[in-house]
DNA sequence: TAGTTACA
DNA sequence: GAGC
């Protein structure tokens, strides 16, 4: 049962970089649930080719959350900055396939949130555990023909979504086992994160929340 | 600035 | 929340 529960509007104001026409993220409550075993399983067997490691932050930082990726490119970060590359620098290998049943259930779903045509070659998968956190950024590393998936697994969230300046006023909105956000456009450049994670535990995946971002990178 | 820390 |  799938349903677009709410529009987020922004403001038309300033047009950064990229020309865009839409304007909103669509929040489809439980689309992923079906999916979440055997999104789990695949998670489990990419991470034994590239393992979740937390990345450094061009500031010098350490990111608290844990990722890998898999598809054609992986997105890097280390004291340089952050960029895709194809190969996964911790393992001198490619990254993991981006496994088939995963692109087609990203370009369904969306399509039901109004994106015809998204074909995803990358899949970012961030792990939170009680704590970690996503400081607020925008998705500008990426294509801006195609929308971003966003698929949340395990332990709740609390997803940040701003406006086009870092300082514009934030909405938080719960994001639950199996919730998908898709956004694309002009949202793509809306400053998001996800707040620090609150300790639980959940049945599916115990004290962890898995996020999986689909995105067309090149 | 996908970061942390300091201070009002 | 603002600033770096």
């Amino acid at each position: 049962m799938t349903q677009r529960e709410f529009m987020l509007d922004l403001p038309l104001s300033p047009v950064p970089k990229h020309e865009v026409l839409d304007t909103g993220a669509a929040v489809l409550r439980g689309h992923a649930a079906m999916q979440a075993t055997d999104m789990l399983a695949g998670i489990k067997q990419i991470a034994r080719l590239s393992p979740f490691r937390r990345m450094t932050t061009a500031g010098g930082g350490m990111m608290s959350v844990a990722m890998t990726c898999c598809g054609a490119a992986g997105w890097c970060s280390d004291a340089r900055g952050h960029r895709y590359e194809t190969h996964d620098p911790m393992t001198g290998q490619s990254w993991p396939a981006l496994p088939t049943a995963w692109r087609a259930w990203a370009t369904d779903a969306a399509r039901l949130a109004g994106y015809d045509g998204f074909a995803p070659d990358t899949c970012l998968i961030n792990g939170y555990r009680p704590g970690a956190r996503m400081g607020l950024h925008q998705d500008d590393d990426e294509r801006t023909d195609a929308p971003v998936v966003s698929v949340s697994f395990g332990l709740p969230a609390m997803f940040q979504w701003g406006g086009l300046q870092r300082t514009d006023p934030v909405r938080r909105i719960p994001l639950l086992h199996g919730d998908v956000v898709v956004w694309g456009g002009l949202s793509r450049l809306v400053f998001h994160g996800i707040a620090a994670l609150r300790a639980g535990q959940h049945p599916v995946t115990g004290p962890c929340r898995y996020n999986l971002t689909f995105r067309r990178v090149w």
